[in-house]
Order: C-alpha cells, then sequence, then structure tokens
DNA sequence: ATCTGTTAGTTGCATAATGCAACTTACTGC
DNA sequence: GCAGTAAGTTGCATTATGCAACTAACAGAT
C-alpha cells in the first residue's frame, strides 16, 4: 500500500508535512540554505543515496521549493536554488535548529550554534507576533476556522478545549 | 537495508529530525498540542494504522517526548502526554503551520488560522532574537561551531560562504 | 453467566519506500 | 583513446507502512 498521504488533510501543519515531511527533504532543503546547489553537492554532504536523491530533487521541484535550471550548456550542469517558497521555511529550519541544540545535542554540547552575523553573537530564536511583539506559546495562541473550513475543520476547532 | 539514521550528524537540524521526522510524528505531537492524549484519540484523528500508530508512541515516549502514564487502574487506561521537551516544540509546529497557511493552503484559503486567544485577533509568527528582538532572516544567521563541534564541523562551517 | 462494547494494542500479510552498488550518458582535458 | 566529472538510472535486497483481523482485559446490560 501507498504510504498514507496528508495532502488532503486541512490541518495546515499536515499540508506543510506533506510536502516536506519525507525523510531527507528538510535536510536538502537546510543544505540549500547553506548554499548547496548541485546534485554532487547535495550527495556527498548527505551521504544520501543518489537514487533517493534524485527522486526528492524532483519531488520539491514539482512542489516548488526547489528551482532546477541549466547553469552550463557544454557540458550541460544543472543546479537547484531556493525558491521564495523554500527559503520561506527559514524559520521553521531554524527553530528545529534550536530545538536541536536545546534538546538532541551530543554529551559534548551542541557542535554548531546560531549567531548574529552582524554581531557574532549567540542568538536565541523565539516566535513572537509580528505585529504585537508578543511571544507566541501553547497558552496564548488558539486556532480558529479560516476561509477554507469544511464542517469537519469546524466541527473539531469547535471541540478543542482550552489546555 | 535500514533507513538510514541522521543521530551520527553533528548538525542539530538532522539530531532534531532523527528523533521528530518520521512519518506521523509531527502529526502526532500536533494532536497532543491540542489535548488528545490516548490512543484511540490519535488514532480517529489521525486515521493511522494502529500498528504504526503503537510503534510511533513508543519511540516518542523513548526519546522523552511524550510520556506515558495510567491514568486508571481498573480498568488499566493509559494516556500519552506531552513533556518538556515536546512542549518546546511548539515554535516549530507553528512556524509550519504558518508556512503551511502561506504556501500550501487550499485553493480556497486556510482551513485554519491562527489567533491570539486574548484578543482573537489573526496573528502573524514571526522569529525573532530574544535578547535583541531582531527578526531573524538567512541574511542575518550564521553558523559558528559549538562546543562540541569535531574537526570536520569545523572544516564545513569555514567553507560556507555567505549567500 | 453470557453478550456486547471499549480501550489498547499485536499479528499476518501485501505493497511501498529506501539503500547500495553498478551502470549509463554526455561531456572535458590530456 | 583514456581517465575523469556531473547527473542521473537500473537492479536487487531490506525496511517501513498500511490494512484488517485478532487478542486481552475489563465494564455494564440482559
Amino acid at each position: 500500500m501507498q504510504r498514507k498521504s496528508f495532502a488532503h488533510m486541512e490541518c495546515p501543519t499536515a499540508r506543510s508535512l506533506e510536502v516536506v515531511g519525507e525523510w531527507w527533504s528538510l535536510l536538502i532543503l537546510r543544505d540549500a540554505m547553506r548554499g548547496r546547489r548541485r546534485f554532487e553537492e547535495f550527495q556527498e554532504s548527505l551521504g544520501i543515496a543518489r537514487n533517493i536523491l534524485s527522486r526528492r530533487l524532483k519531488r520539491l521541484v514539482a512542489a516548488g521549493l526547489l528551482e532546477k535550471r541549466l547553469y552550463a550548456e557544454r557540458p550541460r550542469r544543472h543546479e537547484y536554488r531556493l525558491t521564495d517558497k523554500s527559503r520561506d521555511l527559514f524559520a521553521v529550519l531554524t527553530a528545529l535548529a534550536a530545538w536541536g541544540n536545546r534538546w538532541a545535542a551530543p554529551a559534548k554540547g551542541p557542535a554548531m550554534v546560531l549567531i548574529d552575523r552582524e554581531t557574532g553573537k549567540p542568538i536565541e530564536p523565539v516566535l513572537v507576533d509580528r505585529s504585537s511583539g508578543k511571544p507566541l506559546h501553547r497558552g496564548n495562541v488558539g486556532l480558529a476556522p479560516g476561509p477554507g473550513a469544511g464542517p469537519e475543520t469546524r466541527a473539531l476547532l469547535a471541540s478543542l478545549k482550552p489546555h
């Protein structure tokens, strides 16, 4: 049987994971964020099997997360570049890295730390609301039905009790 | 062959994905964030196969992301609760949901929108540095070797040119 | 005491998904 | 003509995932 798809779900988290939730996909995008572009670069850097890399790149291109472009005519050479859509995943990847450093670092401590490029000082990413600047946490963020909410989603959201 | 593990990698993103990057894992945690606790609740809500749910819950418990506890002696009933470690994934899940609404929403628009619980108004999550409040983006965030950096990581970080 | 229902799984079997290594194609440079 | 590089593809083996049916342990009704 095929792996179950999340595409039909209305939840935005599920819909995101449908595209970037496969094994390797986010790591490929992380590599792309670090400036990697070519097939062989990704392959060496990740140690991913070539056929899987090939498949993932195709999916990511199809999903609009990478753009495949020819950068040399003879010999034909391709590269994969970030799009606005994938660049916008920066917050997700950074939050994930920060979490990893807090909770999944090796015994000796984190191998890489996030720093401010200008000051060189370590940074601590926090999620806030853009307009109010309020830090977001489980207690103050809620979910409401949006324009595309079906009856099922409405029922779900209505049933969610505050924790 | 076994699926390749990310556990030996030093990159914090890879180490995070090792724990939460499997198919379904983040959705289970999202459900837990919404207050779900019991096996049957997760199963119904997600439509996940029961054997897979069983395996995922075990892994998440082993990784310290869920705590299994007995909440009724006769009949014996268990529940799975968030831990500090998994509660701290809130920023990741919220950033992912926000991204999904921006880039992967259904044609009619997002089915669920994030709101401020107190004001009821929609929120727009942004990642900032805690102390400076500066918004973080690809241009101003860098990586530096941390205390646990091996020679390979040092070499990698040294080779990263600014984009 | 038996029947029905609930909760939390486990087991068996079929079909994807992943990994590895070797092969291919299209070039360049020596 | 031969080695080398970039970007894949193919074949085959092993996992992972999905589905449905089954189990265990109990509760409440008949």
